[in-house]
Formats: structure tokens, C-alpha cells, sequence
DNA sequence: CAGACATAGTTCGGAACCGCAAGTATTGTG
DNA sequence: CACAATACTTGCGGTTCCGAACTATGTCTG
């Protein structure tokens, strides 16, 4: 079932697309399979253990990182699981309505909320964590031990690389040109 | 910035919580970077090239597959993009709000719609493309050619490989259960 | 040709999601 | 103690997202 259009398919058509313009082929074809594999993966995650559990995406990598981690304050997490910190309070919430999550205070400083697995979140995390992790190993069925170590490895020197030095490339991009406001978001109280 | 643990102490975690859990942990650690590559990454191309153009990761996705392809119908699009059908009607609604894209009627199939981009659409994407390619090259600087192609292609087999065998693995592990209604979602009209 | 079935797209409910601004507390500092 | 900085929450406006229900259209079959 899939599609109309294999990558490779796809990739002869960017060709003849862009026959003319100059372009790094190799780069484009390793960020776009980057997101294809994130997308399909994600669903095929998703639609099997998931669901059973009704748990989002973004629930599951929530309940993961405090998992691993233990008891973590709530900055840390949103950046662990690649959300904003606005989203994560929200996530919270649902996840502490279902009795897998539960908010501390800080015991010394009173800004910080922190996060924990209620024994329930445990529970679950130590029934779904095994059947998640074999499908990640039916996802990657068609890599070498070595491929996968591989493939690993040029990742974390992607984002290692985005971390250290994204934030000055964007900036250098901007230059002087001021960001438009975004089109949604709240308005300042009064001009 | 960034983060307040590396990859590489994350995974030390894992190693740690989980060290008496039997796991896979490659295909553990390849899974998650790729998840781990293209949040970053979707993060940087959305606050530099996108932002400009107040596009949305989605919205430019489609853009780019039906400049691509040219006139494309809305099923295709839909899973070129990765995206639900339903999420694609809204989408396309927003991008032709913005006169970046025009939807017409199939001649001989009454239930069919063609997405097609607008001169406007296709003078933006000429100009965003380029820019778009040069921060894949960005992002991709710490692979080696033949890395970014080994990578792409390792990728390619993850995703053939799903869209081969993923819906009849979704199957056999379901085996004869049924699933859960979703949380949210269209109810009946009427038990 | 009518009824059954299939296919394509839209609508809708509920949740996620972002970025920003503003609000609330708390902590650190001169 | 005033004041800045930090951490989180809240709320806004908009988008995205899924999947099931629904609508409209096409196709097959008796």
C-alpha cells in the first residue's frame, strides 16, 4: 500500500524539477529521508503500541524521558522531548489526569515544578517500554547491527552540530532584517 | 543553551534505568535519533528559512511536493506529505487563503481534486527552495558525501521496508483485539 | 437501471502545538 | 528593600493533526 510515489521516484522527479537549478542533491536527500523515516516510523508507533494505551506521541516521549531520568524539572523535560514549555504544561496535565504523572514543588527552590511516574506511570512504562523497543528493532529489520550503530552515530553528530552551532547560523541569516511578527499569537495588552 | 544533557548522557541513562531490562539497543539508539535529527532539524528550518515566509512546516512540505509534481491529486499529496487527508483539506485552505495554491476539479472524475500551485506559489518556491537546500547543506556538515549518501539510503530501506510489511506487522500484533475508540476524534451520531 | 459497494474528499471532535505576552511566585543582587 | 532575573502558568490566535462519520460521486452487478 504506501504510495503513488517511491523516494526514488520522488527523487528522479526533483531532478527533472530542478534539472537546471543548481542544488546539493546528497544533503537534500539525506534531511527529506530524515523526515519520511521520522514520519512513517512515528506512525507505525503509533498505530501498534500506542494506540493500545490510547498515549499520543508526545505523551509516550514525555513519560519516557522522566522515566529514565526519575524525578526532573519541567524545563529539562520540555527540551528533552523536543516540545515548548507551553506544550508541556498542557501534556501534563492530561498525563497527570490519567495518573501516570505526578508535580512536585521543588523542596528548595520554589520556581521549579518537577516531575515523577506515579506507580501507575511506572507500571506502564515497564509493560510498554519492551513491546515499543521491538518495534523499533521491526523498523530498523533492515540494518546491519554495524548500519544501525552507523546511522546512529551520523545522527548525533547532526544534532550535536544544531545544538552547538544553530542558534549563531540563524542569527547570522537574519543579519539586521527584523522577524515579522508571527501571524498568530497574543497581542501586546495595548499599543 | 541547548540542552542540559547530551545524547550521549541520555543514552548513559537509559543504560543505567534500564541496564537489567533485555533491549535492543542500537536499533533503540537509531530510532531515537532519527526522531531526535528531525525535531532539531524541522527546528532550525522552520526558525530560519520558513519563518521568513511564514510558513509552517507543513504547509511548506506541501508546497514543495505539489511544486514537484505539478497538478497532483489531493490523495497523493496527502501521503507524499505524510499527513491525513483530513489534515491536508485544511492545510490546502490555508495555502490557498494565502494565494500560494489553486484547487480544481478533475475533468471526468467528479469526486477527484487537483492541487496545483499559483504564480505566486511558484515565484515563492523558486526563491525559498535554494535557500531552504543550502541550510539541509548546513545541517549536514558534519557528514562526509559518501556519509549523506550512505545515510540517505539506509533511511530509504527503513522506509520501504514499513511501507512494505508495517500495516501486516500493525495486524499480527493486533491479532484479534480490537482497539480501544480513540480519546478524541467523531463520535456516532446516535448509539 | 436500481441497489450495493467502493472511492475521494470534507467535516467535526478532541488534543497537540507554537510563539508570544502577560501574570504569579520566588530567588538573587546591589 | 527595590529591582532584576528566573521558572512556570495562562491565555490568545492560529495551525496542525488524527480518525471516524458523513457526503458526493463513480462502478459493478443482478
Amino acid at each position: 500500500m504506501s504510495g503513488h510515489h517511491t523516494i526514488a521516484e520522488t527523487e528522479k522527479a526533483v531532478q527533472a524539477k530542478l534539472g537546471a537549478v543548481p542544488l546539493h542533491r546528497e544533503q537534500m536527500a539525506a534531511v527529506s529521508n530524515i523526515h519520511r523515516a521520522a514520519t512513517a516510523i512515528r506512525q507505525h508507533l503509533e498505530n501498534s503500541v500506542l494506540r493500545t494505551s490510547d498515549l499520543t506521541w508526545t505523551g509516550f516521549v514525555v513519560l519516557w524521558v522522566v522515566w529514565i531520568w526519575g524525578e526532573m524539572e519541567t524545563r529539562y523535560v520540555a527540551e528533552e522531548a523536543g516540545i515548548s514549555k507551553g506544550t508541556l504544561t498542557g501534556v501534563a496535565k492530561t498525563l497527570q489526569s490519567r495518573g501516570l504523572l505526578e508535580r512536585l514543588g521543588h523542596p528548595t527552590d520554589g520556581r521549579l515544578a518537577v516531575l515523577r511516574l506515579t506507580p501507575e506511570g511506572e507500571e506502564l512504562m515497564a509493560d510498554l517500554f519492551p513491546k515499543f523497543n521491538e518495534e523499533e528493532v521491526f523498523v530498523s529489520d533492515p540494518l546491519e547491527s554495524s548500519e544501525a550503530q552507523s546511522l546512529a552515530e551520523m545522527l548525533r553528530r547532526m544534532v550535536t552540530h544544531l545544538e552547538a552551532n544553530g542558534e549563531q547560523r540563524r542569527l547570522d541569516l537574519r543579519g539586521d532584517t527584523v522577524l515579522p511578527p508571527r501571524r498568530s499569537g497574543r497581542r501586546a495588552k495595548h499599543g
